[in-house]
DNA sequence: ATAATTGTTGACTAATTAGTCAACTTAGAT
DNA sequence: ATCTAAGTTGACTAATTAGTCAACAATTAT
């Protein structure tokens, strides 16, 4: 009953959409509205504030990327392809991203989460950590396969992850601030590097 | 000749606390004028805009922390020493600031640089680039010596650097969304392991 | 002393911002 | 048909923002 509506959905896109491509901090509830086609009534009548919108927004971000990561992460990958799976679909994502934005725009938890962590709202905060805790767990699970095969050197899985996810993070940074696409070219070979991969294809001296 | 004054001087250690203990876009003229203790005009007589006096702020920083980096980094010191030493470094002066401002900061280049790379006036991203780019070149060169002196595993000395570049950015960010400086206790084994670090102490098996 | 230079101030404008609200509109249930 | 719940709107306030400016204050060279 009632009248129905997609503003909500069209906030929550134009929130991500304005803070990945800009920042948080300078993201108004206007330039939200204007991008979603609302009037700043409706806004308020669907989300109390900008935080509460980014919350969901980012929720709303991460149950769409899930189904993704839990293929290229599935136990039935074998240990070593997630990783080139994940590089490959994360270099391909930023490209499209790029093509689409006209600029490098990294991971939005890292730089939003960078932007928004001395905040004395710690909401947004802590939903970004809890995410990128998330996808940290992908890497120490592959990480454990890959040890528990033989075919890597690390002892602490846990330890390890961190260390890789560490990295991911740097990357796409790096990406953005240089706006270049060729830094996750690495991305691969430094993921054998740092996991100690003993024989990264043929055999070594 | 004429009145002296070094609200100059203020005002860029000014703009300096807040951009780094909150963010740029966030940072506000007037913001940076109470803290500075000076008004307005005098703002306006010193600097253009926020981003001029963050650009010379920037760049003031840089030289501050320079002769410290050229100390660790000099080619007198034992290539693995010098990471060691970086790692120990860049810890105390987190925990310095931590207990200055009540959070893990980590590195203002990074977030600053992840927060204004995608601004159309691309100044401030450039002077961070430029910074990122001298600060990366002590591994390289570190990299190098480590590399002739058959320390560690590193064809590419400029590729390595760039992913250890990566992971030090990462670990940066993630102390400080995770408000958290144990997370740079992994730096040193990290490094040691992106290098693949002949022999860490002892002999292996 | 005083003139020239350098720096300071507070009051000002115009634009943007978050947030409110009563009146209005649309859809489905009865 | 009409009642009710769900959503929309535009006009509003109050606060904050960037930026300007003429008058004023302090320092030093002459």
């Amino acid at each position: 009953m009632g009248r129905v509506s997609d503003a909500r959905e069209r906030l929550m896109k134009a929130v991500r959409e304005l803070i990945w491509k800009g920042s948080y901090g300078t993201t108004t509830i206007d330039q939200i509205c204007e991008k979603a086609g609302v009037k700043k009534g409706s806004f308020y009548y669907f989300f109390d504030s900008k935080v509460e919108l980014a919350l969901v927004g980012m929720e709303e971000d991460w149950s769409q990327h899930r189904p993704e990561l839990d293929a290229i992460f599935s136990p039935t990958v074998p240990p070593l392809d997630r990783f080139e799976k994940y590089c490959d679909y994360f270099y391909r994502f930023q490209a499209k991203i790029c093509q689409q934005y006209g600029c490098v725009l990294g991971c939005p938890l890292f730089s939003v989460g960078a932007e928004v962590s001395t905040q004395e709202d710690h909401r947004l905060q802590q939903k970004i950590q809890e995410i990128l805790e998330y996808k940290r767990r992908y890497l120490e699970t592959a990480i454990r396969d890959a040890q528990a095969a033989g075919l890597v050197t690390a002892p602490d899985p846990a330890a390890k992850s961190r260390i890789l996810f560490a990295y991911y993070q740097g990357l796409a940074t790096q990406a953005r601030i240089q706006n270049n696409l060729n830094v996750f070219k690495d991305a691969i070979s430094g993921t054998y590097e740092l996991l100690g991969v003993k024989k990264p294809q043929a055999a070594a001296a």
